[in-house]
DNA sequence: TTGTAGGCGTTATCAC
DNA sequence: GTGATAACGCCTACAA
């Protein structure tokens, strides 16, 4: 009742534990007669096969690593269920971490997943471990970036037009008037804040509007850090008259804190934030926002993982395009309408 | 460089396997000149342990599996949050799988994660596989019901007052003046929707309202449903005057029904969410919401889950309490005002 | 204090 | 078509 092994199916059925091996993986020719027997005994023992056994032996897990910022951040979800989707399919199973933006925790997963033998890993690199992650690499553990890179570190990573979409949503701030326009990102270390600040400045510089650092605020992706930074904005002796929340999370604050001081959206300040939400529109203003690919993002970058694993792969960037979604929030009248990236 | 094992090490230092595996987990006594050669040639050859092999031969793989309905749902991604902090500090894993409400797929994860000999199953259940899980249980695979419970399976379960909670949710709409309340709840055979309708029902009988089963719609908990849910109360021929969304994505359907016909709430359609959002006071109308305690929910049945491998565990439900955050979207007027749930 | 050797439950290579 | 049996990499009595 406790534990029953191959062997004791074996025994039952009178054959060796080859030949139940055989039959449960469909191995080997066996006499219809023969299996039947193994057959029964399999279902009269309740057997259930062990895979840290079998992992053991093949030197394979069938596991695959995922590691990203935030687990329970809608956009990271979202990406999960790609992945998911891809690897749920070939039987594979996916163990997530939050590495929490932290090079330590990161580190410490790294460490996990590898002493676990997953057969991959995916990974939204902090920024850190550089050596870390080459040794693994060296070591043959197939691994895949997603929503940033690590510039110096080859492996193929999935990533989205940030610098684009930051400029294209700036530039839509810019049109509709705004010469203040501040911007809200994650940490400065991570290449997706980079590119949407370079997208953000080089929209400015293009329309002749000087950079003031004043407006450009950094912090943790959350939404209290959004909320601390809309404050500071709001606090400015002269405050900006756009907002770009380059990610949900502080997006999210920053929207709390116009609610809190009763600064009214889009007639006081216009917003525009990343990553597009579900109740974007089904609460007001209906937030005009740059929707990113999440779910093909994780799709992507589970299926390069499994082509990498036949074989060397050559392209070490894919960079899927995201899409503004121009609702209210930016003061725009035509609530709804939305643009493709080009 | 590939896969260095014990054994290399064990060369490199000049002494046993034995002593290394001693060095390594701090399993006995070991000179200290020798530990020093030992650990040297641990770090020289950059030695990583396979814990497949030391789950198998120790029967722990300190990982825990967790089932749940989706796991890119906010409402568990904040469970799995309090769930992870609790197994990471002791060194634990977790692999998530979203079973999506279908029997089928809840069937396939349990067999999975038995077969990868995890350590225990958090599990919110579909409502089948009942015999499955009584079998699993008996060949000593402990786990815990979150969210909700089988009846007849005699397992922990940690859950909120679901029943009290909607009935003092429903009882406020009264109280507001509401006669016809409409409902949105999720399938039916799920104990946490039968408690949430039976608190409706009850609010409704205690006032003297009689019940109308066209105000009750249900689904699978997703915004689409719930959209499709709102549209067909919005159809009836005596519209409600309130709503209660009984779960976080279909109240955000809910509200998109509501925006896309210009139907104003709190104004023309009073509406109670379960579950609270972080944006819930980011966005008009802020809306009224029971808010569940996810994340101690996740903790308590980690903690729990802990328990029950050492003692035989007694207590066989832990009811956490939700709180009512009274908001604008049910038409009351004292906005962030709330109150703890007796 | 250290080493030897058996075993964890499979799979895979040989023989037969 | 089937059956012994040696791995897989580690832990742990037990012996030295």
């Amino acid at each position: 009742m406790g534990n029953v092994k191959m062997k004791d199916v074996a025994k039952r059925a009178g054959v060796s534990v080859a030949t139940v091996s055989y039959v449960i993986n469909n191995t080997k020719n066996v006499l219809p007669e023969t299996r039947e027997r193994v057959i029964r005994a399999l279902t009269e023992l309740d057997y259930r096969p062990n895979s840290i056994a079998k992992s053991l032996r093949q030197k394979m897990t069938n596991t695959i690593g995922v590691i990203i910022s935030d687990a329970s951040n809608p956009y990271f979800t979202s990406m999960f269920r790609g992945i998911d989707d891809v690897f749920t399919k070939l039987g594979y199973q996916l163990i997530v971490c939050s590495s929490d933006e932290k090079p330590e925790k990161e580190r410490k997963y790294l460490e996990l997943l590898s002493q676990k033998q997953v057969d991959g890993i995916i990974l939204a690199p902090t920024g850190g471990n550089r050596n870390y992650i080459n040794d693994l690499l060296r070591s043959g553990l197939p691994m895949i970036f997603i929503d940033r890179y690590l510039e110096d570190v080859k492996i193929p990573a999935v990533v989205v037009d940030n610098t684009e979409a930051s400029y294209q949503a700036t530039q839509h701030l810019i049109n509709m008037g705004h010469r203040r326009i501040g911007i809200i990102v994650g940490l400065k270390d991570i290449s997706s804040t980079k590119e949407r600040l370079n997208g953000y400045e080089a929209a400015l510089k293009a329309n002749g509007i000087p950079l003031d650092p004043e407006l450009i605020k950094s912090g943790y992706s959350n939404t209290l850090e959004g909320y601390k930074a809309m404050l500071e904005l709001l606090n400015l002796p002269s405050r900006p008259t756009a907002v770009f929340g380059t990610n949900n999370l502080m997006t999210i604050g920053l929207m709390q804190a116009l609610q809190n001081n009763h600064v009214k959206c889009p007639e006081e300040i216009a917003v525009v934030g990343f990553d597009d939400f579900e109740w974007a529109t089904a609460f007001r203003p209906f937030l005009t926002t740059v929707a990113q690919p999440t779910y093909e993002l994780g799709k992507t970058a589970a299926e390069m993982l499994l082509k990498s694993r036949e074989e060397e792969i050559k392209v070490t960037r894919v960079i899927l395009h995201c899409q503004f979604m121009i609702r209210e929030s930016c003061g725009c009248l035509l609530p709804h309408s939305q643009t493709q990236l080009s």
